[in-house]
Parts: structure tokens; C-alpha cells; sequence
DNA sequence: AAATTTGTTCAAAAAATCTTGAACAAAATT
DNA sequence: AATTTTGTTCAAGATTTTTTGAACAAATTT
């Protein structure tokens, strides 16, 4: 359905020039694209691999690729500019890889923008991804398997089968609940 | 709650002579489609979840979850019918679940279609998922390592954080390396 | 050896996922 | 309080992945 957003206040007539977003006061153009060095690219191509081998988007790896071949701390606009990625995706890259713990927030005194740099601590790293993308799928567990219990007709034939499957998924869940910890504390 | 697919466009009406593949001579229609037990439902809806929990596509979790909740082996044809699976959907999602060691091979003497059944085994199903999901990109570990390795420059102000980083990385390899033989262990 | 059954492959279609860019909102500055 | 800066959101477009279905090949039967 397309939709229309009005401006509480349409101030339409106005005609003003669209200035690209970064550009400064008096008329200046916009900086170049700060170059990548060779490190910082090699890099980048390593973690979009990494990532890429847990199925996660080409964005994120640069993304961390980047903050990790980089010494200072980066804003937003530093990782837009540097890999040439839309706002958006620099913005829900960074904010996923936070969320994860993979990347750290930096407050620099008298700087209003965020930065940011990679986390490297492998315990965090796999913490934070076991606990995003794994623990929400073995929460659901016992559910789950209640479920499936209550869909065996006891009066059935196979219902020996069936409750032996049933006991191997529970074996793997329990598995999987003493494992899991273990890894995060390393 | 992942259900039957729908076909987008379910034409092809009466004048559709094309028969079913596994038509018999004689003008016998297509058997029908056997229905799945409610528990063979639930099993292909959680492993539906699982697989996909790995970002694996649907028609895996699917196959898997018909194998693991029935007692006797399936034949290709079995499968796909029951699932309501294309053959090349049935056939691929087979034979990569196979690859995985996730499905098992079964001859049944005189009957001359391939028939399978589901790999139970935790070590086996994690064993053969790292084998050929994750080993492969540590394999070329060093070799990335290498790369990244020459990408610094010595003589640069950076070398000394960029060779950090690398050492990093390198320690990141060699845990994984020795963890993941234990896990296949289990 | 012709016909039939069985299984695989792959180009094209469909579906899922990711990226973009502009509108929006919030915070800070003037 | 108006403007500017900064960050987020999301519909639409772009891209990638998955599915389909028909052609093909191999094995078996007639």
C-alpha cells in the first residue's frame, strides 16, 4: 500500500535545495572517501568470509571489518563513508552488532556523534551470538516439546515410535542446555 | 505453524493431461497424497525451526522432519508426495542431507528404489554439520592469515596495532582448531 | 533393444533477504 | 524556538537463495 507521510507542519513550499546530508555550512563539498588501507581491506574481506559462514549479511562483516583493522574509534558516518554503504544499513549493521556485544560504544569528551570499535574477546563474541541467535531457539524448547508429546495418540501403534523420537529430541535439548554454558564461560 | 505451500497459480484445470510421474499404465491416477499423522506434522514444523535456526532452507527441515517421525524408510517418491515436494527440491534436499550424514541409506532387498531414514545421533549430525559447514573455512585459515599478514606494512605507524590484530585472529584460529576435534568427540 | 522406472541437473520462476534512500524523530546548537 | 546535526525506520528496489519442472542419463525390466 503506498503511503503517503505527512509533516505535522507542511512547510512544502519552501523549494530549498536538498544539500547532501554531510555537507557542511558555506558551501564546502562534501569530504572524499576516505581511502581503506591494505590491511583495513584485507580485513574486511576476512570478516565478510566469517560472517558470511554463519549466513550473516555482506554489510555486517564490512562493518566489523572495518572497525576492527581501525585503530580510533568510528562514527556512523565514518563506516558509511569508508565502505560506501547506505545510511541504513550502517545504522541497523551497527546496531546489530551491538546488540550482539561485538562492537563497543565509545563516548569521546566533546564529541556529540556515537563511536564505536570492535569488540575482540572471543568469549564475548560467542556469548553474545549464542545468546542472540541460539538460547531464543532452546527457550521454545520445552514448548515445543510438549507439544509434539500431546500429538501422539497413546492408543496408536506407533506410539511406541513415536515416544522414543520424542525422548531423543529431549536428550538433545538437555544436551544442548548444560553445553551451551559451558562454551559461554570458556 | 510453517505449513503446506500453496501454488501460486494452481491452473492447468481438466484439460490437464499431464499425468503424475508415478502414474502406472492402465489411465490409474496419481495415489493420493498420503496424509502425515499429527505428530509427523509437529516433527516436520520443529524441524522446519531447527534447520532453520541454521539458515537452512525449509525443504531440509521438512525431509528431515518426515524421516525422523516415520518408523520406515522413504524412498524419494515417498517423500516428495508426502511433502508435496518439486523432485528437484526432494532429490537435492536428499542428497545434501545425505552428504551430512543427517540421512541414512537403506536397501531393502527386492525392492530397487533407494530408501532412507534419519540419522539420530547427536555426534553423528553435529560431526558431519561442522565437517561440512565449518571446517571448510578454517581450512583456509592459514592462508588468509598469511594474506592479511602481508598486507601490513612495517614501516607504517599502524604496524604495531595491525600486528596485534593479527595475532588475534591467529589465536582466534588455533582455539577453534583445537575445540572443534573435541566437539566432534563430543 | 525398446520401454519403463528411477534419480539428477539446471535454467527459469518464485520467494526470501538485503540494501537503499528519504522521511521521521530526537537531541543539540544557534 | 528555529535550525542543524545525528540516528532510526521502513517501503520500494535490488540481489540472493530456493523451488520448480522438464530434459537428461542411468539402471532395470519387458
Amino acid at each position: 500500500m503506498p503511503q503517503v507521510k505527512e509533516t505535522p507542519f507542511t512547510k512544502g513550499g519552501s523549494l530549498s535545495v536538498k544539500r547532501s546530508r554531510s555537507a557542511r555550512g558555506g558551501g564546502l563539498q562534501a569530504s572524499p572517501p576516505p581511502p581503506l588501507s591494505a590491511f583495513q581491506l584485507q580485513s574486511v574481506a576476512l570478516f565478510i568470509h566469517v560472517f558470511g559462514a554463519l549466513s550473516l549479511p555482506r554489510s555486517i562483516g564490512e562493518i566489523y571489518g572495518l572497525l576492527f583493522s581501525t585503530p580510533e574509534p568510528l562514527s556512523l558516518d565514518d563506516v558509511q563513508t569508508r565502505l560506501q554503504l547506505s545510511r541504513g544499513s550502517a545504522s541497523e549493521g551497527l546496531r546489530w552488532l551491538r546488540s550482539l556485544g561485538a562492537v563497543n560504544q565509545v563516548y569521546l569528551p566533546g564529541i556529540r556523534k556515537e563511536h564505536f570499535t570492535a569488540e575482540t574477546s572471543l568469549r564475548k563474541l560467542a556469548s553474545g551470538y549464542l545468546r542472540d541467535r541460539i538460547d531464543p531457539h532452546l527457550e521454545n524448547g520445552p514448548n515445543r516439546l510438549s507439544i509434539l508429546e500431546s500429538s501422539i495418540d497413546p492408543a496408536s501403534p506407533s506410539a511406541h515410535f513415536e515416544k522414543s523420537r520424542l525422548g531423543q529430541i529431549a536428550g538433545w535439548y538437555k544436551f544442548f542446555g548444560k553445553v551451551l554454558p559451558l562454551i559461554k564461560a570458556l
